[in-house]
DNA sequence: ATGGTCGAGTATCGA
């Protein structure tokens, strides 16, 4: 493997996001951009703008819901949409599984829970257990390994603005943190906390109220790397400026380089 | 004035 830079971005409609899209790419210039939140049907999926930028992609898209893609300069092989065991398949598009250069990428989308004890906050539950068997059907915790995307959970209480008000609620509850932990325990590492310590490092901020301005976030947004591509890991960047100016994301897009071999 | 914002699509749901 050459030197990398894999991002990751929920772009909340690639549609309405486009310009700002290409706008980052110009800027970053990631060799694996993961995204999620497409909300673009497959028959109108933008890949001539990807191309004429010099990417391959692949989209896993269901419609005007969810949706997640994976752009490369480097190639992409071995594509799974989804999970790969085989069950009940997922109604919603929130997966999606590529080699680039030697990696295996995941782009994920976890189900966002809505209130604790909710039917949609057990079905969250039930899916992040369901991607760690998937994680381990589709690759092994000894190679290069990068599960990153919208995880809509906040690993522990530094990656919320408040804690005194979030807790109760989801993204922050114990059990939705213990299967992101039982998720990392197959051999994945929080590359953002593997160079940096302190809270207020955010990658969300609702719409309403001014929450950007305010600092009000969460870092629920995570780049997870096996052992031997975070032993690699050279920078990571939650780039904010990219939630600033007209018609942007309620999130911001992350990156991380990775020296070569 | 008891909301506050987006994006789907065009009534209202989801985040």
């Amino acid at each position: 493997m050459t030197d990398m830079r894999i991002a990751t971005w929920n772009v909340n409609s690639l549609k309405a996001r486009l310009p700002k899209v290409e706008e980052w790419i110009d800027y970053a210039k990631p060799d694996v951009l993961c995204l999620q939140e497409t909300k673009v049907g497959a028959d109108a999926f933008p890949s001539m703008s990807f191309a004429s930028l010099g990417y391959e992609v692949v989209h896993h898209s269901e419609g005007r819901w969810n949706g997640v893609a994976i752009a490369s300069k480097v190639g992409i092989d071995d594509v799974v949409d989804g999970f790969a065991d085989g069950d009940e398949p997922d109604r919603e598009a929130r997966l999606l599984t590529a080699t680039c250069a030697g990696v295996r990428v995941a782009t994920v989308y976890v189900p966002n829970g809505r209130v604790v004890g909710h039917e949609q906050y057990d079905h969250k539950l039930r899916w992040l257990a369901r991607l760690r068997r998937h994680v381990d059907l589709v690759a092994r915790p000894d190679a290069d390994v990068m599960v990153c995307g919208d995880f809509n959970v906040a690993p522990d209480d530094r990656d919320v603005w408040d804690p005194s008000a979030c807790h109760g609620g989801t993204h922050v509850s114990e059990p939705e943190r213990a299967a992101v932990a039982d998720l990392e325990a197959w051999g994945l590492h929080d590359v953002l906390r593997a160079q940096h310590d302190e809270p207020g490092l955010y990658t969300w901020w609702d719409y309403q109220a001014g929450a950007f301005h305010k600092h009000w976030g969460m870092r629920i947004d995570l780049m997870l790397a096996s052992a031997s591509l975070a032993d690699r890991l050279e920078y990571v960047l939650i780039d904010r400026t990219a939630r600033k100016g007209t018609k942007p994301s309620d999130h911001a897009p992350q990156f991380a380089d990775f020296s070569g071999r």
